[in-house]
DNA sequence: ATGCATGAGTA
DNA sequence: ACTCATGCATA
């Protein structure tokens, strides 16, 4: 509550900041950092791009002791900046709120929006759902030569050199002739039919079609090799398009798109401005969106609290028994796992947004083995929750709301009570190996993480 | 790629 | 006080 109110108030921790934002930009460019280029003041490491220039102001950040750190500029991306684009100035969007205008109030119809755009009419081609989706990490498969990384960072001078994308012009274009969306592969296997375009992608369905789920999934598959073949890191997306439509994104999101990791009614309003990005990028050899967004100022953030593997463990057993615990049940909790109330609630929170996200790779396919599986559950099978079916409902304002989605979340949380029984305290959150005939997914231990790898 | 956090919008 | 979209920071 502290937090909340504070916030809520006003913003409590503004730091004297002034706004500094370093000037920098230009499309592609480094944008250090994932998204934004910030970065608290006293990198501990850097990385290549991080040589902190003293440039950047040394203003009295933190004065607050403790966990709230200031954010700042980023320092290396206003080196890389200065060097490229003195020149680029104005970047055109509000320093602050932004990005959000257009969607929030009217959210729900949004999700049309920018259908208008596309329209391309499919040629013909098909490709079903050869693609394999994706491996590896996308960062990674970016060419270094050609100077990607995943922070964007151009290596060397490439940026300094025009300022801009050599991204662009360079590689994009005629290079893959394969992202064509067939839409609606529906069902039929049999034979599709399909179109294909060329080149670029396009809205499958109508303007206002609500993609399905599949549609979906398709996209983003399309989506992310295509993009890596034209060169471009997530956040070089995030930001151009922010160019393109004013709403910046930053790499996180860009990720969680292609991962599938956002609602339903969120990749749905996503898809178009991607889409749109697609096919500019395909096309626009030359057209340098350049831009750049602001920073949130200097806005103290809490420092990120890091939550022991027991406590997690201790954590997602009780959002087992209980995903929406009261004020109470979590002040007890916070009491007993020591842990400030806050960030027991916004632990719950966060959970619980994950359990709303979109299919993962991995999940059940069609309604019908959904079904079948589910049906062979055992009755101890978590009842869901009041709140699983509030879940349901509230993703249901999507009438399209495929059953899948709906189904996800009963798996996973199947999987987990399962895999919670099994191992009460260590294994708790890793879902791993949940067999009992519900394991369509396959997962890899990597470091902390399980990765789930579709088993098809 | 993901965990914890923020904030607008709601109920 | 919660949901939802989003992102900084980090593994």
């Amino acid at each position: 509550m502290l937090w909340g109110m504070a916030a809520a108030t006003s913003s409590p921790y503004l730091s004297s900041s002034r706004v500094l934002h370093t000037e920098r930009r230009g499309s592609m460019q480094p944008v250090t950092t994932g998204s934004g280029g910030y970065r608290p003041e006293p990198p501990v490491k850097m990385t290549q791009g991080d040589f902190m220039q003293g440039a950047v102001v040394g203003n009295g950040s933190h004065m607050l002791s403790h966990q709230w750190v200031t954010s700042l500029p980023h320092a290396a991306a206003a080196a890389a900046a200065a060097a490229v684009a003195a020149a680029e100035a104005g970047s055109g969007w509000p320093p602050c709120a932004p990005a959000q205008e257009a969607k929030r109030g009217s959210s729900r119809e949004d999700l049309h929006a920018g259908s208008t755009l596309h329209h391309r009419t499919h040629l013909g081609a098909h490709q079903t759902h050869t693609s394999s989706w994706g491996g590896g990490s996308s960062a990674h498969l970016a060419d270094p030569a050609l100077g990607y990384s995943q922070t964007g960072f151009t290596v060397n001078g490439m940026l300094s050199a025009h300022g801009h994308n050599l991204v662009h012009a360079g590689i994009a274009r005629g290079d893959s002739p394969e992202l064509d969306q067939h839409h609606h592969h529906h069902s039929q296997h049999a034979h599709h039919t399909h179109h294909q375009h060329h080149g670029v992608a396009h809205e499958p369905h109508s303007d206002e079609d609500t993609p399905t789920s599949d549609d979906l999934e398709h996209f983003a598959k399309q989506f992310k090799q295509r993009r890596i073949k034209l060169g471009f890191t997530q956040a070089d997306v995030g930001l151009a398009l922010g160019t393109l439509y004013g709403n910046v994104f930053s790499q996180t999101t860009i990720c969680r798109f292609e991962a599938l990791q956002l609602s339903f009614k969120n990749m749905c309003k996503l898809k178009p401005l991607l889409n749109k990005w697609l096919e500019e990028a395909d096309s626009t050899t030359g057209s340098p969106t350049s831009i750049d967004k602001i920073a949130t100022q200097g806005r103290k953030r809490k420092k990120r609290t890091s939550i022991e593997v027991s406590v997690k463990g201790a954590l997602e057993s009780h959002f087992l028994k209980c995903p929406k615990p009261s004020a109470q049940e979590i002040n007890a909790l916070a009491d007993s796992l020591q842990l400030e109330k806050e960030v027991v609630r916004v632990w719950f929170c966060n959970r619980r947004q994950k359990e709303k996200r979109m299919t993962p790779p991995g999940l059940p396919r069609t309604p019908e083995d959904a079904y079948s599986q589910v049906g062979s559950m055992g009755p101890d099978t978590p009842s869901p929750s009041v709140d699983c079916k509030r879940m349901y409902s509230d993703t249901s304002t999507n009438v399209r709301t495929p059953v899948v989605w709906k189904l996800r979340d009963t798996f996973v949380r199947l999987e987990a009570a399962v895999v919670g029984c099994l191992f009460p305290l260590t294994a708790p959150l890793t879902r791993g190996t949940c067999s009992a005939g519900v394991s369509i997914i396959r997962r890899r231990r990597d470091g902390d993480q399980f990765h789930e790898k579709r088993n098809i």
